[in-house]
DNA sequence: TTGTAATCCAACATTATGTCTATTATAATG
DNA sequence: CATTATAATAGACATAATGTTGGATTACAA
């Protein structure tokens, strides 16, 4: 792995530009958003943006591409194997409190969902971990259930300031995937 | 009840433009459908269009209303009270597997969720169906999660052909939902 | 047929976009 | 510290969509 030096002034520009887009982001929907206003609120020249991103959706990928890997490198700095299936689910809900302000405002509408695709293949990897002994077409939309009414009870906590431990919403999680998955199980 | 008596043009431009944009947002993000291409598809003038309406977003909103409508009116002529909570949820399954190739688009991506929210509050019509004897954040979560999965299965169902039955579908959910519900209820 | 009203057409100022170049400011290096 | 490299800036530019307007044209309803 290079260690790429990277010059000051393109760290500046960068935060400068990622702070504005969050907090406008905040404010309203991302396509709504021109580069003309974020730049003037970066207090960073238009032509400078330019040198950096297409536009403004795809600076918010890079935010969440940096995103993402902290919370990576989180899960790592706890022992846990991010590929592995039987992670906690705990730890990521407590990184998402450590950071709860920025992550309502990622997962909110005003994203246009751009993280969620991502929190759906984290989602996948827990449904995984479910010994799902059932028909297929059962299977199918019992995943589709249970995945998107993780992210949304996710999002709804963050939404509510984060207020339930992590624990207790691991905890839910598990007990609504287990229930919905008792209902359609084969006999074995 | 008036019954206005709506001009012969309009009805016609409206109609063109509704063709248009639905055809478009098959192709592209509602967000990225310019007036100027949204007219020459219809191939009405664009001073036109903004008689009518202010922008795309407007358009599909009274594209949304008309649907919702008619979803309504197809409850009333199938006898179901669409106020009460004891109408067959099977009924709108019917009704948007018969116009599933609008219905999928509605409920694309590029319609930017204009309709998940509507779908919502039927969603919630239909959990408050069941018995939650439960805290009270149990509760804020778990129909959380069970509106969110339902939207979300139905979509899935749609994206895919619906292939499945209404019934079948309907089945399903009122499994999955009381699943969920069984593992947080009280003892009573 | 006739008055009404909707559509069309052309023009307009305004605004954001994306690109480019010369200039200035700052960082990295010896 | 002086020099070199490069990032950011300011400004200009063509392009394109927006939203609005006034007047000509056309289709409708009665």
């Amino acid at each position: 792995m290079k260690v790429e030096k990277v010059d000051r002034r393109v760290k500046y520009t960068k935060y400068m530009l990622k702070e504005a887009l969050v907090a406008l982001i905040r404010e309203q929907h991302i396509s709504t958003i021109s580069v003309k206003a974020l730049c003037e609120k970066a207090d960073i020249n238009r032509s400078t943006f330019y040198v950096h991103y297409s536009d403004p959706y795809d600076l918010l990928n890079q935010i969440k591409n940096e995103v993402l890997a902290n919370v990576m490198l989180y899960l790592k700095e706890q022992d846990q194997d991010p590929t592995g299936s039987n992670f906690q689910l705990t730890t990521i809900l407590e990184y998402a409190k450590k950071n709860s302000e920025l992550f309502e405002t990622l997962f909110s509408e005003n994203c246009d969902y751009v993280f969620q695709d991502d929190i759906l293949e984290l989602s996948q990897i827990i449904s995984s971990q479910y010994n799902m002994d059932m028909d297929e077409t059962a299977k199918k939309y019992l995943k589709e259930f249970g995945t998107s009414g993780c992210i949304s009870v996710f999002e709804r906590w963050l939404q509510d300031g984060a207020k339930e431990s992590p624990e207790y919403i691991s905890e839910f999680l598990k007990k609504a995937l287990q229930g919905g998955i008792m209902c359609f199980k084969n006999p074995e």
